[in-house]
DNA sequence: CCGGATCCAAGAGGATACTG
DNA sequence: CAGTATCCTCTTGGATCCGG
């Protein structure tokens, strides 16, 4: 249940939504993620140009937000693997909107994004 | 299973429309102006915390994007007013997944953004 | 009223080395 | 392999002043 009692005002959805994910790297970890489920490694070798700490940062913040399920196996040498809650599922129809919109953009259909699989 | 191996020069749509919008400001401007023609002082009421430097920057960015026009009036006082152009309306279905989205994870129905006059 | 120019603080994030 | 800890650079963007 939200409590907006401490608010003055009614929260914009849309402005919820891109407080969220406005950094530079969050929506891209998570079109990775609707790709499947992802290892530490895979989602490095996906976004050229993340660092470890930063990658790290945005899927505990996703983590937190429960848009994000991280799954630790006891095994040696170690596997972490990170998937789409139900709750990070919810936000498909702005992946979707977003890629035709680009697509128009670019005047370009095909696309090597993991999301393609969706169309 | 998607074959990258063979596009690394295609872009991914996503990418290129979180590139274009991924800044502090520049989905929130968009979202007034989906409210209507605006000028500069009620971009700078309806947005608080931004500064006239940052407006101005997002501004020239998307109309530089082609996305948002720039009407300039020879007034005294002078008097500009900012407009989506037919490229930029093409992100409502984005603004609209937005809405939904962040109206599910608020679980509120209610909203104070211009965007809801579309529904 | 509009917005350019400057200055500056804060923080995001990359590179690297290291631990379990 | 996964993640942490430093260090450090660079960008973002806010505050202010000024000019058209």
């Amino acid at each position: 249940m939200v409590d907006i009692s401490q608010c003055s005002e009614i929260k914009c959805p849309i402005q919820f939504v891109v407080d969220l994910l406005d950094n530079k790297w969050s929506i891209l970890v998570l079109r990775e993620l609707f790709g499947g489920d992802r290892r530490t490694h895979q989602l490095l070798a996906a976004l050229p140009g993340i660092s470890t700490k930063t990658l790290t940062q945005r899927l505990r913040e996703l983590e937190a937000q429960g848009i994000v399920d991280r799954q630790v196996y006891a095994e040696i040498p170690p596997r972490v693997e990170y998937s789409l809650t139900p709750k990070g599922r919810q936000i498909q129809p702005v992946m979707a909107a977003l890629h035709q919109v680009g697509s128009q953009w670019l005047e370009q259909e095909s696309c090597m994004c993991p999301l393609i699989r969706d169309y």
